[in-house]
DNA sequence: ACGCCTACCTGCTTGC
DNA sequence: TGCAAGCAGGTAGGCG
């Protein structure tokens, strides 16, 4: 299921093979894929761009071409891309290819067809223009979480303006950009704080804790190119992040810290993971509606 | 305006 | 053994 960490080992490893590279021809069998501008333009204006660069920005791919256009791909849950000879017999589950001219086919397979493709135009400063042309893509989401200027003051910033509870914050992209499920419940475990807490609730110190783990998880989780659960693999193969979760997909299996089971609980529609031991509810935020969610897990 | 809920999808798991 | 319901979740869009 990628989320930022995964996105971001897609587009470093995908980087180095296709930067110089032409679209010669684009093919697809669900136009839905398409996003913009619409599925009859979109291979039009994609032949004979040159692929510039490749990027992330929160969960996108961003892949930068000749003449002021921008590629964006939206993998979601189950997509995937690869890369294979020209002529490689594909499964039904792809349902776009870029042709380029080097003799190698770029694919994108997604047994779920929830990935998205679309092209845009970047303005001189960058900025990759939405389907107004005149706003930018990117305007509703949050900052990147391992920028530099993402410090723990602006992070304080941003939280102290939200209501809430921390979990379905964390899954919010216009607070922080590429948390997922995943790393939102492997960030609020290494912050030893519980998902259910109110976020205008944290101190100071779990402020930091927070902002650190948010940034640890998913720099660790970069380094150890994403986890390979379901669906994802990267051009390279499987990431190995999987091996070192400590909340996520973990339920009833002892808590890595104090040995106690992890539970599940499900919020908003996702799967919750967390150590009720080390992750405490004050009694306080014990609402009886928090408590009878609590206890239909 | 904000937070919460559902639809989109299909393969795998679960339960009868 | 077979079949159907349930489940997984990123995100757009709708609702209250």
């Amino acid at each position: 299921m990628p989320e930022l960490p995964e996105v971001e080992t897609i587009a470093r490893e995908l980087r180095p093979l296709v930067v110089g590279a032409l679209i010669r021809e684009v093919w697809f069998d669900w136009p839905r894929v398409v996003k913009h501008p619409t599925p009859d333009r979109f291979s039009e204006e994609l032949r004979g761009r040159e692929i510039l660069d490749v990027a992330r920005r929160a969960k996108w791919l961003v892949i930068t071409l000749s003449g002021d256009g921008v590629l964006a791909l939206q993998v979601k849950m189950t997509g995937q891309l690869h890369l294979v000879p020209a002529g490689t017999e594909h499964d039904r589950h792809v349902h776009l290819r870029f042709e380029l001219a080097d003799g190698r086919w770029l694919l994108l397979r997604d047994v779920r067809k929830f990935a998205r493709a679309g092209l845009y135009r970047r303005d001189e400063a960058g900025r990759v223009l939405g389907a107004d042309e005149v706003a930018d893509l990117f305007a509703e989401h949050g900052p990147e979480p391992l920028d530099d200027d993402f410090t723990l003051r602006a992070f304080r910033r941003i939280l102290r303006r939200r209501k809430g509870r921390l979990k379905p914050l964390l899954l919010d992209q216009s607070f922080v950009a590429g948390i997922g499920n995943i790393y939102a419940d492997e960030a609020l475990w290494r912050a030893r704080l519980h998902p259910l807490r109110a976020a205008a609730s944290l101190h100071p110190d779990d402020e930091r804790r927070l902002y650190q783990a948010v940034r640890a998880v998913l720099t660790e989780a970069i380094e150890r190119r994403g986890s390979s659960i379901d669906d994802y693999i990267s051009l390279e193969g499987e990431g190995g992040m999987q091996h070192y979760l400590n909340a996520y997909g973990r339920t009833g299996k002892p808590c890595p810290r104090c040995g106690r089971p992890t539970r599940r609980i499900v919020l908003g529609a996702r799967g919750t993971h967390f150590c009720s031991w080390c992750q405490r509810l004050p009694a306080a935020q014990r609402t009886p509606q928090v408590q009878r969610l609590l206890a239909s897990a």
